[in-house]
DNA sequence: ACGGTCCACTAAACCGGTTTGCTAAACCGC
DNA sequence: GCGGTTTAGCAAACCGGTTTAGTGGACCGT
């Protein structure tokens, strides 16, 4: 990939024009500052020239890339074929298009973050999945870029988009105890890379956590030795549910952590000769546009995808302050159940007799 | 979003260094033109200051971005959840990654697509389901940047992508005509835009002639009066297959021109009382992960997604050569069909009969 | 002692724009 | 006709790097 065939400068337009650069440069982003004529006679030389001013350029001069950068841990490869990841990005772009921004990804390069983040030219940033405690976001802050973080809980005084994830899963673990489950698998996201074991700020440990809530009132406890993880994909889902089996779990309910697991484990699920939901409740988290898709349609936690991307990207124009002013740069956005048909009554007799057959 | 904080400059390490600009920017990239110790002084010197050099500022005095750009005429937020530009985009992706470089999506800025390409900072571009005599493709060409086209013939002589549309579809129609179906629908995808209608160059137009070619054996013939289209997503195809509905179609076979419309169209006839496959037979095209996790799996014509999307960046990078030198630098990649579950044999003294009565 | 090579490094031009004084002419009221 | 204000446009600095041409000294063989 070689250069570009040489393109006409500003100096062109302005040599050709008889005027200064800076004639050319006035004409184009604040005409109001040359008479009306220079104006229209440059524009047209520019026209004929096919002058068109280097991005570039600009950005160094004005020192702005118009341009918000969305950091995620994980490989591109796997951003662009979730369905999560998606709908999130499909918000911020929105939400930049509007304000005339473009978005880049900034994720590992070669295997290391901090070089992609230095590589990166970007105006601010938004991180989502990543704990503030995080070495890059460290390196963002030092170097004084903006930034939201989103799906992690921030600094105090820092900029964060969350949603109530525990109290979501909550939800879920209660409509399944109400609905008379008593055996519970639980399938969580694999954290992005083997840093850490489950950070407590982290979105699978507040989801845990809500699901250990919600199923207390039928006196139960959930901890991590009731979960199987894996990627947050649907061959991650499916496979999480089959290693669960082969480890002996004969859940009568499965609480998945993303809608594309739950749909893999739906999968897994009848592969083994299961009905959803007469032998197995499966519900998921996200409420991705496919969830109401599936057969049965899935039942899940909804939270709002699109908006988060779209207030990350306010709250970023802002300066981390609120649109009504001063107020609090936290901003938690609801979560809440959406019934549809992977539930149902808990099937009979089980439970108490198959657990350990076979 | 205001400036970041001052940060160090080359010149600041320079002076800290008591070396030249030039003797830092080598100490980076040439250090085999300096000495052993100057090079590790310098950069223990950057390393305390915080010194990272200005990606902008490279960009301009090397020319070079990189970066590719992604060309499409769809807003990012439909790119973003469709499920086959995932795909394909995970697919550029990981050959950029592999080469270093950075990828920015270029689409209609404020409602302009030449806009956004006047504003994209690339080295090359990589436009996808853009005819090659689009206006915005002779502005590229116009501007001398590299570029490669995919799901779109191109110019003789002008490097670009393709799979055999027109093979896929027929083996899907021959499909469903060797399982005794007579009555077909076919739902295609809407042009980008208004722009045109069936461009013979386009996709759509090339799945319809394979699939009236496939039907051909059984004497019958598809045109567009056959078809019903609409924008590729889920809802997409709902909607195309109710309006097909309330218009009187009563298919035994549906074809369907993307995955995400097909599952959309299976969802909308089961709404309709019909069982797939035993009533209604659909198949998709694309083979997208998803397929493999609808109930049924979904019967559809596979093509090379991701490989698309790599062969696409190799390409750009060899300047459209090829790596066995100098071959053709159009290259047309194969399709298949893949039979699953939602395709069977027509149900028994249907065709005939029913078609108009109610 | 001398010209020639190498080595390690520097000075300055350059990339292509924006932006900040500044100036010359036009315009103004009186 | 004169000081004061606008107006229209210019020259030059600047953004922060890369790259080219060049320089001074050490080393070398004779």
């Amino acid at each position: 990939m070689e250069q570009a065939a040489r393109r006409s400068t500003i100096a062109d337009v302005a040599r050709a024009a008889g005027v200064s650069k800076a004639a050319v440069s006035f004409a184009f982003n604040t005409p109001e500052r040359l008479s009306a004529e220079t104006v229209s006679r440059i524009r047209e030389i520019a026209t004929t020239l096919e002058y068109r001013p280097d991005p570039v350029a600009r950005m160094l001069a004005q020192r702005r890339t118009w341009t918000i950068g969305i950091l995620t841990p994980q490989g591109l490869d796997v951003i662009f074929t979730n369905p999560y990841f998606g709908e999130f990005t499909a918000g911020v772009a929105t939400a930049a298009e509007a304000a005339g921004l473009a978005i880049q990804f900034i994720s590992p390069l070669h295997g290391s973050l901090t070089r992609a983040v230095d590589r990166a030219s970007v105006d601010g940033i938004i991180t989502v999945g990543l704990g503030a405690d995080h070495p890059e976001v460290g390196q963002i802050r030092r170097s004084g870029l903006p930034f939201v973080v989103v799906d992690s809980t921030g600094l105090p005084d820092e900029p964060a988009i969350e949603v109530d994830d525990e109290g979501g899963a909550r939800l879920a673990a209660e409509h399944l105890v109400g609905l008379g489950h008593r055996d519970f698998l639980v399938i969580g996201i694999e954290p992005p890379s083997a840093t850490s074991g489950l950070e407590p700020a982290g979105v699978t440990a507040r989801r845990l956590r809500g699901y250990d809530a919600g199923v207390a009132a039928a006196g139960l406890h959930l901890t991590e030795d009731d979960m199987v993880v894996g990627p947050a994909s649907m061959e991650g889902g499916t496979d999480a549910f089959r290693r669960a089996w082969a480890a002996g779990a004969r859940p009568t309910a499965v609480l998945v952590m993303s809608d594309a697991m739950a749909i893999g484990a739906m999968h897994a699920a009848r592969d083994l000769g299961l009905r959803v939901p007469e032998d197995v409740s499966i519900i998921g988290y996200d409420d991705v546009d496919v969830a109401q898709f599936t057969d049965p349609p899935l039942t899940t936690v909804h939270q709002p995808i699109r908006q988060k991307g779209e207030e990350a990207v306010r709250l970023l124009l802002a300066g981390g302050r609120h649109r009504d002013e001063g107020s609090l740069e936290q901003q938690l956005l609801e979560t809440r159940l959406v019934v549809r048909g992977t539930t149902a009554r808990a099937p009979r007799g089980r439970g108490e007799v198959v657990d350990d057959g076979r």
